[in-house]
Order: structure tokens, then sequence, then C-alpha cells
RNA sequence: GGCCCUAUCGUCUAACGGUUAGGACGCCGGCUUUUCAAGCCGUUAAUCGGGGUUCGAUUCCCCGUAGGGUCACCA
């Protein structure tokens, strides 16, 4: 770990963690991981009445999900005495002062500690647009502690990321108007300004910020969907990051070598939910089958029972393990143990040609069958594709196909025939042609 | 409304000031080992508007416009 570099994940448990945040964590990890840096997460609970502890679980659930594991974790909750040390300090420093209040509201205190704004100009440089200039006049003497042993927001994170030593700051660019104010009690508490990068929104279709309301998920639905982790981290390492080149489906690994503040995009970005699909069944793709049944199993806490080679047909057809799933469970590979019962006319179907052309052509794939020594999809294809170009393809494949599935839709024949077997494919093709 | 940020296909994006403005997703079409997928090939589609600067602006500057963020004793 190179101490000169240390980010931070900040979020309050007041809701679930969604794409927008989760983008920020991935950001946030993946600096971290390539600077050989420290990932703090910091649980901002500062509001005791918004925090619940099952909206934490669900934060920590989702990183966890994500592989995102910190080098350093704590609540805020747990700094109260820190803030308060601090809070002394800046009154006695005249930086701040108790003020006496006529409550507004009935939660509101008569006596709250405010910061006394210098009311000047503060410059800070942000990464991705330079240097940004606010007046902080108008953010008046701000209230940084409802009382002594209440912190607020704005003290509780710049005394904490002073405390861990945090150097780069990654947050959404919503924060950019409360930098200033920030930067106002860094400086009152003699701390280091870290290198802030403003991250552009994520929004919904809406566009607008993304939030429960406008139809954001929890990020674990997608898990419990059946998602990929490294699909959704690539996804959303894309959406407001660009490497150099044209490559988009990476690794994680591959993301952490070459991810770079720099690249990041200026503009808010749309989450697409259909993009996502693609990238999670590209990375499907990049599992072997017996990667891709370990994962499946793992997903969905048991093993099923479909031979091998049907994950490379399921890995064809579906983007999610969650589609698999419906595949599986649907019954749609029993044929695979029992012999199916389907029509004549389903048998002749898309073959194009009569009964007696198709029993002939049947004859002459079980007797070319009975001579195939090793028995694999390939070696099927080998021993009968010359023919079936010959007399016409469909006059022979499909029907050959109908007779090992019995279904309208399915795998194509060889396949069919390389995971049920010599015996079974020849006793099948026997009882179509018993059909016709 | 004040302050701040942003602006390339529908979406994600590429392009040291000089490209027929490129790629990806989706859509549509075609090809294929019949079918459903996958794969391959192709089509459709964009520089917000107006002024500058420049031999030359997607790119730099200004003004509009639009979108967004933020203005708590929330974070």
């Amino acid at each position: 770990m190179n101490p000169k570099t240390a980010v931070r994940f900040p979020p309050s448990p007041t809701g679930f963690l969604q794409a927008g945040n989760v983008r920020t964590a991935v950001f946030n990890y993946l600096y971290a991981r390539q600077q050989s840096g420290k990932f703090v997460v910091r649980i901002e609970d500062t509001d005791r009445e918004r925090s619940k502890k099952e909206f934490e679980d669900n934060i920590m659930e989702t990183l966890e999900w994500l592989g995102f594991h910190h080098d350093a974790f704590f609540r805020q909750s747990d700094q109260v005495e820190r803030h308060k040390q601090v809070l002394k300090g800046l009154i006695e420093k005249g930086a701040a002062y108790v003020s006496k209040e006529t409550p507004a509201e009935e939660s509101q205190r008569s006596e709250v500690i405010r910061f006394k704004n210098p009311n000047s100009d503060v410059t800070f440089t942000d990464v991705l647009r330079g240097d940004i200039t606010v007046n902080t006049a108008d953010l008046g003497d701000f209230v940084i502690a409802k009382s002594m042993d209440e912190p607020l927001y704005h003290l509780g994170v710049v005394v904490d990321d002073f405390d861990e030593g945090i150097t780069h700051v990654i947050r959404g660019e919503d924060h950019i108007s409360n930098t200033p104010r920030q930067i106002l009690i860094l400086r009152a508490i003699e701390a280091p300004i870290p290198v802030y990068t403003h991250l552009p929104l994520v929004f919904g279709t809406d566009h607008k910020k993304l939030s429960k309301r406008t139809g954001a998920k929890p990020v674990l639905q997608y898990r419990d969907e059946g998602y990929l982790p490294e699909a959704v981290i690539n996804y959303l390492a894309l959406l407001g990051w660009h490497p150099e080149g044209e490559q988009e489906v990476f690794s994680v690994d591959e993301l952490i070598k070459i991810f770079s503040l720099e690249r990041i995009q200026k503009s808010s970005g749309i989450f697409d939910e259909v993009k996502l699909r693609w990238f999670n069944q590209e990375h499907l793709k990049l599992l072997s089958a017996g990667q891709l049944e370990r994962r499946y199993s793992t997903w969905n806490g048991k093993n099923p029972e479909v031979p091998e080679a049907i994950w490379n047909v399921l890995k064809a057809s579906c983007a999610t393990l969650g589609e698999m799933r419906q595949r599986i469970e649907s019954g749609e590979f029993e044929f695979l143990d029992n012999a199916p019962e389907y029509s004549q006319e389903l048998l002749l179907k898309g073959a194009k040609a009569d009964a007696s052309a198709v029993k002939t052509h049947l004859e002459h794939v079980r007797d070319v069958l009975r001579d195939v020594k090793l028995f694999t999809d390939t070696s099927v294809k080998d021993a009968i594709f010359g023919y079936a170009t010959e007399v016409g393809r469909a006059a022979v494949l499909w029907p050959m196909r109908v007779a090992l599935s019995g279904k309208e839709k399915s795998p194509d024949p060889f396949t069919l025939a390389g995971i049920l077997g010599a015996q079974k494919t020849i006793e099948r093709i026997e009882k179509a042609l018993s059909m016709l």
C-alpha cells in the first residue's frame, strides 16, 4: 500500500446503494487500487434520525458482492469525541461560535455552533473542470454542529478526511457547491486541501439524478437477477469514463490498470440497462462451461442438473443467470433425459420435403451414425453435413433436430447428438422413422 | 430566482485546430449449420444557436439557449 494516496467512499445509511452511488465507489476503488493506495469506507451516520442499520447492511453487502474490500472502515458516529475536540478548538480560535437561535421548527435547537464565515472568494481546482471560484458570502455563518455532541455533515467530512489522510476526494458533482465551505473549515483546522474530482452525475431515463423515485434499483437487485459483479463494474466504469482505444469489455484487473481520472467525462450520463445487459452477456461468454456452472450454482444456491454442454447453449441465448434459471426450471431441457413426444406434422414442418423423402434421409443418417466411432458433435457433423448439403439441409437437419429434441426451437442437431450420445440419438431417430 | 457545472448519433462515447466526424449499445436489413439465439456483414442516426479568433473550428473565446446541480439545525 502506498500511503501517498488515500480515497474514501462515504455513503450515508439513509437508503440502499443504487447505480449512482456505486459508480462513485467504482471510480474510487479503481483509483485506490491503481495507485496502491488506501480505500476507506466510512458510514456517514451523523444524522441519527435517518440512519438505519438495514441500509448500512445493504451498503456493506453491495461492496462485498462487488469485491470492493476496504483498507479501513468506520462510522462517523464513532468519531463524536474527536469532532467535539475539533469543535472546541475552533471556538477557542474564534473560527466558530455558539449561536443563540430562535428555532423555526420544533426539531431545531435554541443554540447551535456556527462557522465564522470570512465571506471571501474561495477557489479550488477540480481535476476535470479546472479552477472553480465561488463567493462564500451568501452562505453566511453556516451551522457546523447542532450541539457539541452533534456535529453536522461538513464538519464530520472534513475532520474525518483529514484524520484518514485522504488525498483524493472523488465524489458526485452535486458536491461542488459544498466544496467551498468544506475548504473554509479545512483551512481553519489547518488541514491540507485534497485533490478534488467531481464526477458527472448518473441520470435515470428521465434525465434527473438517479434516485429511488425515478426507478433506481438497489444494485443488489441486479445480483438477484443474475448479473455478474464484474459486468456491473465494467458497465459503470464506462459510464462517464473511457479508456483510449475502442475496447469496451474489461476485467476488473484490466480496469485497475488503465483507469485514469483525467479521462473522466464532464457531462452527466444516463443509466442504460439495455447496455448493462449486453456487458453482462459478454462477461458470461468469457466464462468456460465449468466456470459458468460454478458461478450459477453459487448464485442459485444449488447445483443445476443439466449436462455441461448446455451451458454453452445457454451462454449464447441468455444475458443473465436469471434467464438461464428460467430456461432450466421451465423444463426446457427435460427432453435430454426423457424421449420427447411430438407430432408427425412438426417432424415435417421445416423439412421442405415429403414424408417419404424425410424417411429416406433419416434412414441414411441412422446408418451413417451407427458407424461413427468417436461420437461427438463435430464427428456427427462431419458424418452428416456433406450428405445434408447434397440433398438439401432442411430436409435432413430439421427432422433430425425434431427427432432429437421434439421441439420447434432447440440447439442444433449436432450439439444435441453430442449431448445425447450414440445410443439415444439412434433410438430417437428410429422412433421418428416409425412415425413416417 | 442567486450561485455553480455541462452541451457530438435515441443512449454510452472517440477525434495535438486540418478525419468522408470513428466505435459501441439499441433499432432495422442481410448472411449462415434447418429453428431460436450467438456470430459475421451492412443500413439508419450527431457536433444546440449566434457571433468572434484563425488560412481552417467538434475542438479556443464571448453571448444566447437548453439541461442539470445546489442554495437545511440532511448527507
